[in-house]
DNA sequence: AACCAATGCAACCGCCTGAGG
DNA sequence: TCCTCAGGCGGTTGCATTGGT
């Protein structure tokens, strides 16, 4: 028995202490043990009524994001980080919403998934994660390059979107997917045009997505290659997407300006390289599984 | 092998909301 | 209408683990 457990049991005069840190299997058998026979809700009730010295707070939080069978462990698959790549997008930090439409995914775990792999990419290029700029990255090559992923898991396991965690109805992110899927050759920014338009035009979606770029200058789907996310975007494409998305509607990034004098302007744009460079030099390959696409691919291929 | 920094994640904190008295 | 309290949520912290030197 752990030591904290052990202080759990053995000291009866401080039953009105509340125990804090990590749960222990004792404690952990004691709230399954009640909620299996009680069910869940009444947290406070049930701290009291199991033994536990916790706060009903604590008990919930521990069943919900750990203790409830259908908790899911593990990695996010491409499918999933798509998901939530595009529900943020729409919602922003709306974690338990954006949670819902992930089974088995906790708003806990979808809250740290961004905040130590998404946000990480905004820090390495030193732009705010709520920019313009950094949307339109993640949905032009982020969100691509997991399309890509899926795509090719799914053809090499026979099964197309069949994932669990995609959504039905169809969601903005499933129709990217199948747009993806069922792309021909060289129609792949129309299809992605499409979809992206539905989307902005979706009078339930909570924030009004407004992209500026211009959709005929996006690398094409199929023109990614199977080796990282930007390898294969040639040296002149980014600053061409760039333009396209600074240029064809000034209006919508005055405010980024402010902050993000290096990126706007894209003849600036080297002095965004260096400052990734400067922060990480190393691509790790197909590093999906640990959510992270790392934009660094993309740079490199200009050195 | 030892040390240090970075990372990932479980857990806590504080605020907000809604229900019930 | 006001007050209290439980539950829910997003933000933050702390610590164990991992990776690099």
């Amino acid at each position: 028995m752990s030591s904290c457990s052990k202080s759990l049991s053995s000291s009866s005069e401080d039953d009105s202490e509340l125990r804090r840190g990590p749960w222990t299997l004792e404690e952990d058998t004691l709230l399954i043990h009640y909620i299996s026979h009680h069910g869940e809700g009444k947290w406070n009730l049930a701290a009291k009524s199991s033994g536990l010295r916790r706060t009903g707070k604590s008990c919930r939080l521990r069943w919900l994001n750990y203790l409830k069978p259908d908790v899911k462990r593990g990695n996010l698959t491409p499918q999933e980080q798509l998901l939530i790549l595009e529900l943020h997008s729409k919602w922003g930090n709306r974690w338990s919403k954006i949670a819902q439409h992930l089974p088995g995914r906790t708003d806990n775990e979808i809250k740290n998934y961004w905040r130590t792999r998404v946000q990480k990419q905004a820090r390495l290029f030193k732009i705010d994660t709520n920019s313009t700029a950094f949307q339109e990255i993640i949905r032009f090559y982020w969100m691509p390059r997991l399309l890509q992923k899926i795509e090719e898991s799914s053809s090499s396991s026979g099964m197309i979107f069949q994932n669990s965690a995609i959504p039905q109805p169809l969601d903005t992110a499933y129709q990217h997917s199948a747009a993806a899927a069922q792309v021909p050759p060289g129609q792949g920014p129309l299809y992605l045009s499409q979809s992206l338009n539905h989307h902005e035009q979706n009078p339930d979606s909570d924030q009004h997505c407004t992209s500026s770029v211009n959709f005929s200058q996006i690398p094409q789907l199929s023109e990614y290659p199977s080796s990282g996310p930007f390898h294969a975007i040639a040296d002149n494409e980014y600053e061409t997407f760039l333009k396209g998305c600074y240029h064809a509607d000034n209006s919508n990034y005055e405010m980024e300006t402010l902050n993000l004098g290096s990126i706007r302007a894209p003849g600036n744009f080297e002095n965004l390289i260096s400052n990734s460079h400067a922060v990480e030099r190393n691509w790790v390959d197909n590093d999906f599984s640990g959510g992270l696409c790392n934009m660094e691919g993309l740079w490199q291929t200009r050195n």
